[in-house]
DNA sequence: GTCTATATCACGATAGAC
DNA sequence: GTCTATCGTGATATAGAC
């Protein structure tokens, strides 16, 4: 019962893939039940033969996005590699996840905001939306111990450490005209993701302050 | 200003209270002039003869929370002190007026995607919005430049760093719920506030790897 | 599974009395 | 400046034919 019609998806995923785009751009209370249904070529009440309410659909896409990003993190912590070559591969994956889905970074914001507009317990996609965040967190949370412990890290608050990573990396990816005015360019363009990646992991590595001449590992592209 | 009936800001300044709250909460699309007209105290005609339209209600309340945050960063880098001291005043003059007006965190963050919405320069106050977000912007870009340039900060992308010292700031106190269980405690507590403040510091002094005593051995700790 | 109605309600905005 | 009443539109959601 719990993967009915996840066989046919040929309507269902033309959903999700048009009302990812949508919700991305103007927020659950922007974007009307009508306004999905004819992006995906559906009539409206065909739309809700496929999800209950606009509730179901939107917690839906969410499991979507946080999905990709979360198995893409997870591979990145699977590897056997040392805590600040893990970190700056979670920070890859990271950038990566949110630029080849331009919509992720700011349907992931406003869903910050959104979902205390309904309870995710109350459907089993929110209980599933619930889950994936707290496997993203957790994941990234344990890297950063483990490095501290290693001595890899410097001793800091996990959590804030983790806030201050999300943070840089969905705020750059969600702030659209904003960012591309201050940066002067494309916020997507392989060349700008390339830089994104090279100047987060310095920042965690080395902070702004000068430093007088130190030995340090390159960076990957 | 070019505003008339300004002397008499009691209905005004109360709507504008309200609906700051309110667009923080649900944004542009999710709260109607009836909701904000009602939590005022006044009948939905009456706001109407306030605001002319909602749209013009929105940039009045974006531009009062982007105004308060402007001029305590202008007076951070206003000072004559080094480069590297400035932006650790800088860093707690945001961090302040974002804690202090729980609203605003969720508010900008919405705002990067609403005003894409409607054109704000089609309106006075869609206007004055965009400067107070240039002004804003560029003082935060001259203190890193001069600060590059007199070598106290380490040759970085200027906007990227804008980036993510905007990105650390205002995810952290836009994230709410999710933030608070990560934290186990509450964001907006002065114990929490300054917690923040100082892991910010630390973080752009220092970034997150450990720095050996002596040698690079890795075995300290 | 998709469709054409339709029910019910809230929206932004306006008119005009007081 | 605030109110009641209303216009026109579009929202979520349902009923039921095919």
């Amino acid at each position: 019962m719990a993967d009915i019609g996840a066989r046919d998806g040929s309507s269902r995923d033309k959903i999700l893939e048009v009302a990812e785009a949508l919700y991305a751009r103007r927020g659950f209370a922007g974007v009307g039940m009508r306004e999905v249904a004819e992006a995906a070529g559906l009539g409206k009440s065909s739309l809700f033969h496929h999800f209950r309410s606009k509730v179901q659909l939107y917690l839906a896409v969410l499991e979507r996005v946080l999905g990709r990003i979360d198995e893409r993190l997870g591979a990145a912590l699977a590897s056997g590699d040392a805590p600040a070559a893990k970190l700056d591969r979670w920070t890859d994956a990271l950038v990566d996840a949110l630029a080849e889905q331009p919509a992720s970074a700011r349907l992931l914001l406003r869903a910050l905001f959104e979902d205390e507009q309904f309870d995710t317990e109350e459907w089993p996609e929110g209980q599933a939306v619930d889950q994936r965040v707290e496997s993203l967190l957790a994941g990234i949370s344990r890297l950063l111990e483990e490095g501290m412990r290693a001595g890899a890290f410097r001793r800091a608050s996990t959590p804030h450490v983790v806030q201050t990573l999300i943070g840089a990396a969905i705020y750059h990816f969600a702030s659209g005209e904003l960012g591309e005015t201050l940066l002067g360019g494309p916020l997507l363009s392989a060349e700008a993701v390339r830089t994104r990646k090279a100047e987060m992991k310095a920042f965690f590595h080395e902070g702004l302050a000068a430093r007088p001449a130190q030995s340090r590992s390159g960076d990957d592209g």
